[in-house]
Order: structure tokens, then C-alpha cells, then sequence
DNA sequence: GTCCAGGATCGGA
DNA sequence: TCCGATCATGGA
């Protein structure tokens, strides 16, 4: 880790690197030495964080702008958020206040729904080996890679493209198990221009719901976890075993938010209050 | 050995 | 439309 990477600073309030990047809706970043390394859009950089006080090393104000923040989604007002949220279910206030640092990250939409196919029947650990391979085999060299510790996080997300190329068996390798068909499949139907990236970031979201679903090892929760975190769907309503465990249990009145403008944060809010509280439900 | 993981697909009711 | 079986893999 380098000293000399240039760095922007910033002041937030309502966010927790840590926690943002540590909640399960992205599988390429680590925590060393006290801050926060990964890789995306092309760049390396690494997050460091007193209170509201923000540094991002490997960064200028250029890029800043332009990339991180969006990705962190610094603009918005969570606060405000929260506020909405447990106006609409007021059992939803311990959870917020458990998650009050958390943000939805606009990350790239390629990435998103590859990763969320790979996440299927599949545990965090795992996810993140697998994808940490996929990128040291077939990404790309990220900008400011020199810096990282570790080659696997130096590394571009592989485009379609180039998974495209790669066989199933190889993918089988990596550990992907029966995934590996719907890999192949979902890389070459991207690949091939099957659906279009750009007309899914302004299409209504019913209707980029059912392009994304047309795709081979694409269901309701992959495709619902795409636009959440790939194309900033705010609205979007992820549920997977935890979250169904806990709307049938301690957030019943959580199936009110779904629809509302805010409900991918309001999920991701029981999200994080299940991974602190996992003895509440366990099965 | 069994159970489980940020599920999707398939066939049959 | 809905339900259950099945799908690899590795860690607990």
C-alpha cells in the first residue's frame, strides 16, 4: 500500500464504508490495514475512514466526480431515507439504526448481474473466491493495481466478452458448479448484444426485469439484485431465504414496502440487521 | 455423515 | 399457476 496515491477527501454523514462494502451486495472488496481496497470501474483505490471523514486513496477530484461519487452514492440524503422507510414500517427502526451507515453502491451493471448469478444457492466466502478467480484469469489490469496487495483485487471484472471465450469446464474449475452453464450462458448472450445494457438503464423497470429474466440462470432475485445494484433501481425488492425468513417472522409488516421508492434500502436495512442478529434466524 | 448457502430450472399436478 | 425435486461445491 502506497502513501503516495493521490487521494480525495470528503466529509458524509449517515455512511460507513465498512459497512456499505461488507453488506452483501458486492463481493470484491477487503478490508486491510484499516481500510477498505478493491477494484471497480477500471480503478484500484483504497477507502479510509475517521467518523464522518472520508479519504479514498488512488484517486483526483477528476475521477472522484466522475466515478466514486456515484458508486458510493454520496449525494443522497439517507437520513431523510430512513426516515421514509420507517415511516411506512415502524418495526424497520432497529434495523435502520443497525445499518445507518449503509449505502446502495451503483455499481457496474455487467458485474452486478454476473456476480448475483454466481451468488445463487451459494455463501458469501464462496461467492467472492469465485469471482476473486474469474478476475485474476480474464480481467484486465486495473489503474493504480500497482498499489494493491493482492493480484486478485489489481484486476478488472472480466467483460462479457472475455467470459464469452471461456469454456465450462473451466468454469467448473473455479468452482462454479452448476452455475458454470448459466455463466456461459449469461456471458455469451450479453456478449452476443442479446440485451442491451444501455436501453436497460431507461427502460421502466418491469420491462428491464423481464429482459433481464430472459436470461438463461437469471430469476426474480438475480434480476432484482442487478437493478438494485447495478442500475440504482431503488425500487427494487430482493428476497432470498434470509429476507423471507425474516418478513414471515420479526419485519411481517415488511411487505408493505415492497413497490414503495425506497424499498431496495429498506431491504438491505433487514439485510444488515440478519447478519448481526443471525441466531434470531437460523432455522 | 448431514445441513446449508443473497436460487433457477424443469416437469408434473 | 404452483409445487417439489434437482442441480455442484465446500465449510460447519
Amino acid at each position: 500500500m502506497s502513501e503516495k496515491m493521490p487521494s480525495v477527501e470528503v466529509e458524509c454523514r449517515n455512511f460507513s464504508a465498512k459497512d456499505t462494502l461488507t453488506s452483501g451486495q458486492c463481493f470484491r472488496w477487503t478490508e486491510r490495514e484499516g481500510r477498505m481496497c478493491g477494484t471497480a470501474f477500471g480503478r484500484y483505490v483504497e477507502v479510509e475512514q475517521n467518523g464522518n471523514h472520508v479519504t479514498i486513496f488512488g484517486t483526483d477530484e477528476k475521477d472522484y466526480n466522475e466515478i466514486w461519487r456515484k458508486y458510493f452514492d454520496f449525494d443522497r440524503d439517507y437520513g431523510e431515507i430512513k426516515r421514509i422507510v420507517t415511516e411506512l414500517e415502524p418495526r424497520l427502526y432497529e434495523a435502520a439504526e443497525y445499518a445507518a451507515g449503509v449505502h446502495i453502491l451503483a455499481q457496474e451493471p455487467w458485474e452486478t448481474l454476473c456476480s448475483f448469478v454466481i451468488s445463487q444457492n451459494n455463501n458469501i466466502p464462496r461467492i467472492r473466491g469465485i469471482i476473486r478467480k474469474l478476475c485474476l484469469n480474464y480481467g484486465e489490469r486495473a489503474i493504480g493495481g500497482e498499489n494493491a496487495a493482492d493480484e486478485g483485487e489489481a484486476k478488472t471484472f472480466p467483460t462479457a466478452e472475455a467470459l464469452a471465450e471461456v469454456s465450462e469446464e473451466k468454469f467448473k474449475e473455479f468452482g462454479c458448479g452448476y452455475r458454470a452453464a448459466y455463466l456461459t450462458a449469461v456471458s455469451q448472450s450479453v456478449a452476443r448484444g442479446d440485451i442491451d445494457f444501455e436501453y436497460l438503464r431507461s427502460a421502466p423497470t418491469d420491462e428491464a426485469r423481464k429482459m433481464l429474466r430472459s436470461l438463461k440462470g437469471v430469476g426474480p432475485k438475480v434480476a432484482e439484485c442487478a437493478l438494485l445494484y447495478g442500475f440504482g433501481r431503488l425500487e427494487c425488492f430482493p428476497v432470498d431465504v434470509w429476507i423471507r425468513r425474516a418478513l414471515e417472522t420479526e419485519f411481517t409488516g415488511g411487505t408493505e414496502l415492497i413497490g414503495s421508492e425506497f424499498a431496495g434500502i429498506a431491504q438491505q436495512y433487514i439485510f444488515e440487521y440478519i447478519r448481526r442478529n443471525p441466531e434470531k434466524f437460523s432455522k
